[in-house]
DNA sequence: TATTGTTATACTCTATAACTATA
DNA sequence: TATAGTTATAGAGTATAACAATA
C-alpha cells in the first residue's frame, strides 16, 4: 500500500474552499460528459447547445454563447460543426439581418433523444453519493448561484 | 433592447441538469481563479497545489495530482514551474527513491498568504447570490459529492 | 456609434504513448 | 510485474485582435 507511510490526508483547508470544489467537480463533470459525447462525435458544448435548442425552438448565436458561457467568437466553430453534420440550420433573421437564428433539423431532433438518455444516466451515476433530498437541494443552490452570478 | 423580440428564456430542461450546472459553474469558477492567479504569474492548479502543501507540509507528486484531479504526467510541468520559481523543492524519498517529495520553500510559504486572501475575497464575491446558510449547505453537498465520487 | 457574426492566431489545458528508474 | 516520475506530442479548449455587415 502506497498510503502506509504517506500522510496524504485530504487538505482540509483546500476542501474548505467552495470555489475550489466547484472548479474540481466541474472539471470532473465536464470530463465525463466529454467521454459520453465522444461516442457521438460531438463535444460537451454541443450537448447543452442542442438541448437548449430543443426547448427553445430557435436561438440567436449570441444567446447560445451566453447560455454555454462561451465567447461568441469561440461559438462559431462549435456551431459550424453542428451545421456541417446537418443537425442544426442557420438562417438570418429577416427583421435584423445581422442576427443569425439557429434551428434544429429533424436529424438534430432525433439525436437529442439519445443524448438526453445518455446524459441522465451519466448524471444519475455521478450523483449517487447524494440522497434524493440532497440532490434536489444541490440543484436548487447551483441554479440560484448561476442565475445570480449572471445578473 | 435585444430581448424585445427574442424569447431567449433560460432553457429549463438544460438548467434541470445538475451535471450541466456543475460544469458551467466550475468553468466560471476556474475562469475567475485563473484571472486572479495570472496576476501572480501562476495558474489555477498552482493555487490548490500550494494550499495543499501549506497544510500537509510535504506530499508526493502523485498525491498532488490526485487532489487536483490532474494526470501525473500533466502534473510534471505544473510542478516544474513552481520549482523554477523556487516556491517549492523536490527531494527524493530516502525510503523509496522512486518517490518525489514536494516541500514548500520560505518564499512559497509567503506567497500562500497573499493567494489565500485573494482567493477568499474572490470566493466571497462569487457566492454573494447565496445566503450564509445556503453557502454552508452548498459547501457540505459539494464536499460530500467529491469524496463520494473518489471512492 | 453599437451590435452580430466572422476570420485568424496564439496560448493553455488535457489526453495519450513510450520511456527510465526503482520496488 | 507494478509503481513513481518523466519526456514528447497531438488535440481540444480558450482568449484576443482585427474585421465586415447591419442597426
Amino acid at each position: 500500500m502506497s498510503n502506509s507511510q504517506v500522510p496524504a490526508q485530504e487538505p482540509r483547508e483546500l476542501l474548505a474552499s467552495t470555489g475550489f470544489l466547484l472548479a474540481r467537480l466541474g472539471m470532473e463533470s465536464r470530463r465525463r460528459f466529454s467521454r459520453m459525447m465522444d461516442e457521438h462525435g460531438l463535444s460537451t458544448h454541443h450537448f447543452g447547445l442542442l438541448v437548449a435548442l430543443g426547448e427553445n425552438g430557435w436561438l440567436a448565436q449570441q444567446d447560445l454563447g451566453r447560455i454555454m458561457g462561451v465567447d461568441p467568437r469561440n461559438a462559431v466553430p462549435i456551431i459550424d460543426e453542428l451545421e456541417t453534420r446537418k443537425l442544426i440550420a442557420r438562417q438570418s433573421d429577416p427583421q435584423d439581418r445581422r442576427r443569425c437564428n439557429i434551428k434544429l433539423t429533424p436529424p438534430g431532433r432525433r439525436i437529442i433523444r439519445r443524448l438526453r438518455s445518455a446524459g441522465s444516466e451519466l448524471e444519475r451515476k455521478m450523483l449517487e453519493p447524494l440522497s434524493a433530498t440532497e440532490r434536489t437541494s444541490l440543484h436548487r443552490l447551483l441554479l440560484k448561484l448561476l442565475v445570480g452570478m449572471q445578473e
